[in-house]
DNA sequence: AAAAAAAGCGACTGATCGCTTTTTTTATGA
DNA sequence: TCATAAAAAAAGCGATCAGTCGCTTTTTTT
């Protein structure tokens, strides 16, 4: 386990505070004024704090955006994780998930992770920065699933439907953009889960 | 029906073929650097002419961005109808939707169509220009699909098996960001299909 | 308390942005 | 052939960008 030291982390309570500031500055920037309008100084105005103190943290706007990334993406998950534990063995497993993968997903701030991943595709910096974060993220989604999954899936098979699930949601955060329908959504939920159950049984080895 | 003039659209042979160029220029800058290096000095210079051209073909980079959008939407619409349509009654009806939804949005150019429709989220003025083109296009989806679905199904589930198969797409071609897999890519399509079939048989009344 | 290190400040840089204005070239109808 | 308007080029506009630098203030160490 590295220190906070190693790995350039402030230690002073100030610095540490400073630091915070920045990230939920950037993530709000990013929510509503997309990338193009969280420029370092709007993050910095936001934050209370002067760019210099900025770059002082962060040593490029690349290394503040995938900071904001990993901010992110930890208050996702752990959201999920969350949500999704308190789930009784006895309760439906497929729609506590999907439900729980909902709620994580469908807040503003997933607007400013969806900034950054698609300034990332172009911006060769910013892509290899948040590569480890965006590696840890998904491992840890997949050790959830190891640990609360009923176990009589194999893993490919697994992989299979958590994909189906999560390329469906992102896909309906996309389109939510344009057009949102809360009636639709839950819907769409819906035919998921029933989608998803429907997969599991008949893999379980039910053939009528 | 408005005349090309009346919708401020250039008419001699010169003017057009600039107008091509500057929404190719678009389309490709917007490709292979994003939104925040698709400028409109790049664009100009991709297209071969000067910035004050591009400005009387287009009053703002929003309108150069909405009138890209137009012109890729177009083809990829084109390219699934075209594919779509040379299915034969005797095919299978679902899985040559979904290969041909995906050959047509399996491109370079749907990066484009994101990075317009992302940037458009916090950019009231794009918003309001691309809001027409956006209507236009899912409303040629539905109708293809009113032509050639098969008629048992009513609207409201079509509509939802539609968007199931919509949205699960654009998630694969997000997640396709990070990591591309192609056999996981044609695992997921089967596994759409497998999944729509199944939800068509159940609905067309056939419970075993 | 003195010295050293860390954190923060705010003015400033060169480059580039979207866009405008002015000038030159090109196409067309009388 | 020439007047005229459309189209393109060239030059330039103020604003803003990411990032830097010299300096002050705050905190920790000696």
């Amino acid at each position: 386990m590295p220190t906070a030291a190693a790995l350039n982390e402030p230690q002073q309570a100030r610095a540490i505070e400073t630091r915070r500031k920045l990230l939920t500055a950037a993530r709000d920037a990013l929510m509503e004024c997309g990338y193009h309008g969280a420029t370092t100084t709007e993050v910095a105005r936001r934050a209370g704090v002067s760019q210099g103190a900025l770059f002082r943290h962060f040593p490029s706007k690349a290394a503040l955006l995938s900071g904001a990334l990993e901010f992110i993406s930890e208050d996702v998950l752990s959201r999920f994780l969350h949500d999704f534990s308190e789930t009784l063995p006895e309760e439906d497993f497929v729609a506590a998930g999907v439900e729980a993968a909902w709620a994580a997903l469908d807040q503003p701030q997933t607007s400013a992770l969806l900034e950054i991943l698609i300034a990332s595709r172009t911006d060769p910096k910013l892509r290899e920065l948040i590569r480890p974060a965006s590696m840890r993220f998904y491992e840890r989604i997949y050790t959830a699933l190891d640990q609360f999954a009923p176990p009589f899936l194999e893993r490919p098979r697994m992989t299979s439907l958590l994909w189906l699930m999560l390329d469906m949601m992102q896909g309906r955060f996309l389109a939510n953009l344009a057009v949102r329908d809360e009636g639709f959504n839950r819907l769409q939920r819906e035919l998921l889960i029933r989608v998803v159950r429907a997969q599991l049984d008949e893999t379980a080895g039910d053939p009528c």
